[in-house]
DNA sequence: TCCAAAATAGAGTAAATACTCTAATAAAAA
DNA sequence: TTTTTATTAGAGTATTTACTCTATTTTGGA
């Protein structure tokens, strides 16, 4: 049985996906828990540490997703695909981060910074595993260096965004809807695959 | 000068735009305008007709941007250009709108209908567009008929994301990074753009 | 000039919010 | 067992928020 500060964290979270942070209360979080508001406050100084706590769940479930499989491992589209999969996983588990995330860095500056760190980390992270692809031939790029990181931040933000996309437009968002969002990273990337290095 | 029901929305964008609209509330908005919150509250009746209002304003200066220029309009890439920086400066100016629609549309759904029905209006739009451009032969796309609607897809959401994902990663926003934005969809249409129509 | 309608001021309020404080209970250690 | 420490309950509070109400002033037309 999860302790109540973990329980604390999962509530909340479902809580502000559905609702949203600034609809959510720490009152609400407590009844909806069946806890009192002393017994949450005992566990957080305050709103914004419970914030801070799940984004820094979010940061270590990402990690797991986002680390190279083994040394010797051979880059390719499948499993490219398969971590951009939980990747899309990950942001509708986490999805009030990704729509709040300019506000709520406005409100807490220090999530900001965390974030900002994190940011940066992963940027270099990608750029790393990106060159993995060309290095294993699956990519083939023009000499022209700035497209890499073009593709990269084009990429990054279908990733980031394509479920926030969705939901402006009032579509549910289907495993169908996430395998569609796989499709448009790799339709970016279609014209630079290397058709004799990896399987599609 | 500006009816007072003018200068609140304006007044109000800002606000938004610097602190989020949950941090904004009627009473700033009045007392930062020098007026009374007696006197706002007769030009609105509550704080969603304020923001549904600024969402009209920011349709009509999209719909200028977007309208075909003439019915025997050429289409070419340096319009086109043209039309993606308005576009994102229009962003620029109701940011906040970009950051928080989804909490906003689960708060009002006054709004929510609204910005939906807008949406598909403009996804067609859009596709008509796009048209243009194939028809036009400054396009040239593959058999696959799929392939418009996810280029298409792709370039919205650049669009539209890609000064938030700047905010994320605490870029300041210049006139450099909006021509940045521009060359992110360039990169994407790049493989199908056809070098003998239209001028780059 | 007069008057009705439009605009404004500003005091007032119910509800909610984030958080504190103290006392009680449960669990762990000695 | 006893004692210390970790949890929990729940009443209480200062502040804020969105909004109302009434009285006053301004404005534009007849």
């Amino acid at each position: 049985m999860l302790k109540t500060k973990e329980k604390v964290l999962e509530t909340a979270t479902l809580m502000f996906n559905q609702e949203g942070t600034s609809s959510v209360s720490t009152n609400h979080i407590a009844s909806r828990l069946g806890i009192s508001t002393g017994n949450l406050y005992y566990h957080f100084k305050n709103k914004e540490e419970i914030i801070r706590s799940i984004f820094e769940k979010m940061v270590q479930e990402w990690d797991i997703v986002w680390q190279v499989p083994s040394s010797d491992w051979q880059p390719n589209l499948v499993d490219l695909k398969a971590i951009i999969r939980q990747t899309f996983q990950l942001q509708l588990k986490y999805q009030f981060f990704y729509r709040e995330l300019i506000v709520l860095m406005k409100i807490d500056p220090l999530l900001k910074d965390r974030h900002q760190k994190i940011q940066a980390q992963r940027m270099t992270e990608q750029k790393r595993f990106f060159q993995h692809f060309i290095n294993g031939d699956v990519l083939r790029l023009p000499h022209d260096e700035a497209i890499i990181d073009t593709l990269l931040t084009i990429s990054w933000m279908i990733n980031n965004y394509w479920l926030a996309f969705l939901e402006t437009n009032n579509e549910d968002i289907s495993a169908d809807k996430i395998e569609q969002g796989i499709q448009l990273i790799m339709t970016v990337l279609e014209p630079y695959i290397n058709r004799d290095g990896g399987i599609t």
